[in-house]
RNA sequence: GGCGAGAUAGCUCAGCCGGUUAGAGCGCAGCACUCAUAAUGCUGAGGUCGGGGAUUCGAGCUCCCCUCUCGCUACCA
């Protein structure tokens, strides 16, 4: 194993769009906190960057939707995530944000020097533009109705109601959000990064980690082997909230926020370090780790590699740790939805508990698929766990000790079995958390105060000491070197109850690193002890239930949203009767119809219009059986440009109207007609 | 449709290179104890390892087929 001299360590930054949820924590900053607090206790050189990130297009909606400009939005979310992170003891070496000048320069000149040295490549594509507004239109700012379920407010990149990835082309009625225009495709230019080219680069990197987890390994080589691999991909955007191109020509340009957001960890640790930053980034004796959800795999571990590697100077990540996701209560978590448990609404309902999360998030961790939150796993966890075995042991042993030695250690020398026990645990603690199983670490701390209630349970002090003070001493002291061991040992998971114990004890944390874990003497014979005071509080039934209250009327709040009352579709443009005339609507019965291979949401019709049949493709599977279709009379655009979809010729059209409840129904003459006759 | 990950005890999850009786915590049952926040300790019951087939002396693990869940990605009125 390399012997690093230093550690870079980010947490993805988090979108200012929203407060920080239980789901961000366990996915990142908890397992982050946990290793860089681990890395400081073995007094290693470890940096900590995160920051806002505050740029990209859902900002830009948001701001538009509340009437506010981008930069209020994120003034606002950046404060109140960063409080949370305090709050909760997330221990980082800076929390800074991308609309600062720092990173502005940062991002401009990273730009700027990989265009200067030609690693871009300029090309023309067509995008959506608003001509109303003269502004081309990021996917998120084209609406239309979802083609799956129907929902009248889907983006153009996704349907937040039922989840499905779209294309704007995909929408019903797709329209401008800026002026409710429809948009037209438009030519613009944009500068790539070319990824095809890099791939042989990005794959001799990727070969070098295949000890990374298997979610992230798997998935980076899904991008590579999948189709023709990697694709080029634009490194700019039209838009007006970002860092502007730095470009003669590029007026109204910004960088793609997937370009700026990951400079964002270099420019943070310039902020905090003016000076001495560029060790943390350009030595190759720098280890640098990510610590992301897996939503940001590809980024971190191809996009952003391949960035620093045409850049030049950069080191590139050695490993990149990302967790899958947590769900609360059965579903998954959404900021949207506001389906999520916030940081800073559980610290009102749970002061000072933040250890108790810290505790059962870490436990439940997505470290290898997916996990679930419960808040009545949180009650079992805290009262079992924490209570029973931690909080109970400290508070039993301190307790005993003030009842019997008026609160000084015993003076004694511990015993040679508790020594090698607890350097034992340390080794497994050590090695989990090396191996970024901060789960499996965590539940070796516990056994170690499970150990104290069993040495307990075994030695019984409360009944020897009616027979030999010196025997019970010697049980006391044992334990109080277990609790203090304790206190090292948990810091990295429980800052907090750390903090507590140290109180108690009387002793300065500061003064113990690491490597002390399993010494006997942390708390000196003939020290006065602190006042016991509990570590936790049970938590009852009545706080759990008013939380599953909480979120069981989120529900029932944002359940009726498929409301068709102000679902009115937009109006379109109005157009001239010549318009209209250009349709030529016929009347037609579906004889055939049959699944097209290869495709979920196409069906091949075979259609009767008297005069002729026609194949025509529509993207109905989701709603009818193909056999359930034979012999219905449709209404058919005959006059449409024939266009291919999945190597099948479609001629036409298919009318369909869309229901109350989100789905499907063909428009049909009430009674049968002749196949052919006009529509109009 | 392609790709990736997953499915193991009532619940949450371990299970390294295929190797004897598949593990842990919680929950449940019983016993012990009373220093401790009715906390703790000990013991026990509970599993066709998603389904089917193959390779092997031997498969939770390897290979093939299938089902379901999550994610990425493609096609789509």
């Amino acid at each position: 194993m390399k012997n690093w001299k230093r550690y870079t360590v980010t947490a993805a930054l988090p979108y200012a769009n929203g407060p920080v949820h239980i789901g961000h924590l366990a996915g990142c900053y908890l397992p982050s906190d946990i290793y860089v607090r681990y890395l400081r206790a073995n007094k290693r050189d470890v940096l900590f960057v995160c920051g806002s990130d505050e740029h990209g297009v859902p900002i830009t909606i948001k701001a538009r939707k509340e009437g506010v400009s981008p930069q209020q939005i994120v003034d606002k979310y950046h404060e109140i995530m960063k409080q949370s992170f305090v709050d909760f003891g997330i221990s980082f070496s800076i929390y800074s944000r991308t609309s600062s000048k720092t990173h502005h320069e940062t991002a401009s000149a990273f730009f700027k020097k990989m265009y200067d040295e030609g690693k871009f490549i300029e090309q023309e594509t067509d995008q959506y533009y608003d001509e109303e507004v003269n502004q081309f239109l990021a996917d998120r700012y084209i609406v239309g109705t979802c083609p799956k379920c129907g929902n009248e407010n889907a983006y153009g990149d996704q349907c937040e109601k039922c989840g499905t990835s779209l294309s704007p082309t995909d929408l019903i009625n797709p329209h401008s959000t800026l002026s409710g225009a429809k948009p037209v495709l438009r030519k613009t230019k944009n500068w790539f990064l070319p990824l095809d080219k890099l791939q042989p680069h990005i794959k001799a990197y990727l070969d070098e980690h295949k000890d990374w987890k298997v979610n992230v390994y798997g998935q980076c080589k899904s991008w590579l082997e999948t189709g023709d691999g990697l694709q080029p991909r634009s490194m700019t955007r039209d838009l007006d909230w970002g860092i502007p191109v730095p470009v003669a020509g590029a007026e109204g340009k910004v960088l793609y926020v997937w370009f700026d957001a990951p400079i964002g960890y270099i420019s943070n640790s310039i902020e905090l370090l003016p000076n001495d930053w560029e060790k943390y980034w350009k030595d190759k004796d720098t280890r640098l780790i990510h610590f992301i959800g897996k939503d940001n795999i590809v980024f971190h571990c191809i996009i952003f590699p391949a960035m620093l590697m045409e850049h030049g100077e950069f080191i590139v990540a050695d490993n990149v740790p990302a967790n899958e996701f947590l769900n609360l209560e059965g579903d998954k978590i959404s900021t949207s939805r506001n389906w999520a448990v916030w940081l800073h609404e559980y610290l009102e309902a749970f002061k000072d508990k933040q250890d108790e999360l810290r505790y059962v998030l870490t436990s439940i961790a997505p470290e290898t698929k997916d996990s679930e939150f419960t808040w009545k796993d949180y009650q079992a966890r805290v009262n079992n766990e924490l209570v029973a075995i931690l909080g109970n042991l400290v508070n039993r042993v301190m307790v005993l000790t003030d009842k019997y030695f008026e609160g000084n250690v015993p003076d004694t020398k511990g015993c040679d079995d508790l020594q090698k026990f607890i350097t034992e645990q340390r080794e497994k603690v050590t090695q989990s958390i090396e191996e970024f199983r901060f789960r499996e670490a965590l539940s070796e701390v516990i056994n170690v105060a499970r150990h104290g209630n069993q040495l307990l349970s075994e030695k019984e002090p409360w009944k020897l000491i009616k027979t030999d003070k010196e025997q019970t001493g010697v049980i006391l002291y044992d334990c109080l070197q277990i609790i203090a061991n304790l206190g090292i040992l948990c810091e990295p998971f429980l800052p907090f109850t750390s903090k507590k114990i140290f109180d108690m004890l009387q002793l300065d944390a500061t003064a113990f690193s690491w490597k002390d874990i399993g010494r006997q003497d942390l708390v000196p014979a003939g020290h006065q002890l602190g006042k016991a005071a509990l570590l936790y509080q049970k938590v009852e039934d009545e706080i759990i239930d008013a939380q599953i209250a909480k979120l069981q009327q989120t529900k029932a709040m944002s359940a009726p949203t498929p409301e068709p009352v102000k679902a009115e579709p937009t109006a379109k443009a109005e157009i001239t009767y010549d318009d209209f005339a250009k349709l030529d609507l016929r009347a037609g019965t579906i004889i055939a119809a049959e699944k097209v291979e290869k495709a979920d949401k196409l069906l091949k019709l075979t259609v009767d219009l008297g005069s002729e049949t026609r194949t025509i493709v529509s993207g109905i599977a989701a709603h009818f059986a193909p056999e359930a279709i034979v012999g219905f009379q449709v209404c058919v655009v005959a006059n449409l440009a024939s266009r291919k979809l999945r190597g099948i010729e479609s001629k036409g059209m298919i009318l369909m109207a869309d229901t109350a409840d989100g789905k499907l129904e063909f428009v049909s003459p009430k009674n049968l007609t002749a196949n052919g006759s006009m529509i109009s």
